[in-house]
DNA sequence: CTGAATCCCTGCCGATACTG
DNA sequence: CAGTATCGGCAGGGATTCAG
């Protein structure tokens, strides 16, 4: 029951976060994309799927990602639940980060986006390429 | 082929660009999001997918929304070739919005969204209960 | 090594007014 | 009816600096 496979389009039905009429918190697609909110949140968030990271891990795979942000997108992503923090004692600090049980459901989440994504480029580039090839001449 | 029903963490593999080090229009997720992006976005999409809507029954049906940013949404998504624009004849105009094939696919997006949101959030409801009901006393 | 604090700049979105 | 034009406030995010 808690998984209900909905193959129906709008399978949301009387639940009355549905029916909302205008953006608020509580609604659960509000919830996910809150948690995902941001430029590169999706990245860490990758990074964290392949495996739990050090601050420095996720720095170093992702270059051009600032500590400020960096730091902000661990914070939002430990509120929504999503990552968790592992502060091990001793000399240097040494800090762990990795995906809750709650984290690891954002892959079928993510897969989503993909797929969807990967269609609208392909139409995307068939729409350029009937227009290339169009008979034009 | 175009379906894989990945159930395995991360099952975005050999593609170049699930292994982005930075943010890229390109990203098939990026661009779900781009077209999910904005106040108010999923919200016309969930209209939609109830059915085509004219200008006005969108405002209607989402009055804190204003005819700002309502236009600006059917732009980006017509843009992103979610929504498809039917002006038809006539005096008065009639302008009707209505999902395209591509944006009739966002249904199992928004609902692999709501569903994690409804877990997140039952997730925090027991939280904050086991907290109230925890053995303090 | 792991962050938090500050500064500044840009882009979003809301309100209002106006047009075909 | 179906939008566009313009302006202002505010939050997001990048660079840099400082701290535990």
């Amino acid at each position: 029951m808690t998984h209900r496979t909905v193959g129906h389009p709008a399978g949301l039905p009387d639940d009355p976060r549905a029916n909302v009429t205008v953006p608020t918190p509580e609604c659960p697609v509000e919830i996910t994309l809150a948690a995902l909110h941001g430029r590169w949140t999706t990245l860490v968030v990758r990074e964290l799927l392949r495996g739990d990271r050090s601050y420095s891990e996720l720095r170093t795979a992702l270059p051009m990602l600032s500590d400020k942000v960096l730091s902000d997108r661990l914070a939002q992503l430990g509120e929504a639940g999503v990552v968790e923090r592992d502060r091990r004692p001793g000399w240097p600090p040494r800090v762990r980060y990795a995906l809750t049980p709650s984290g690891h459901g954002l892959g079928p989440v993510l897969q989503a986006l993909w797929d969807w994504g990967t269609e609208a480029s392909a139409r995307d580039s068939v729409a350029e390429n009937s227009h290339a090839t169009s008979p034009l001449r």
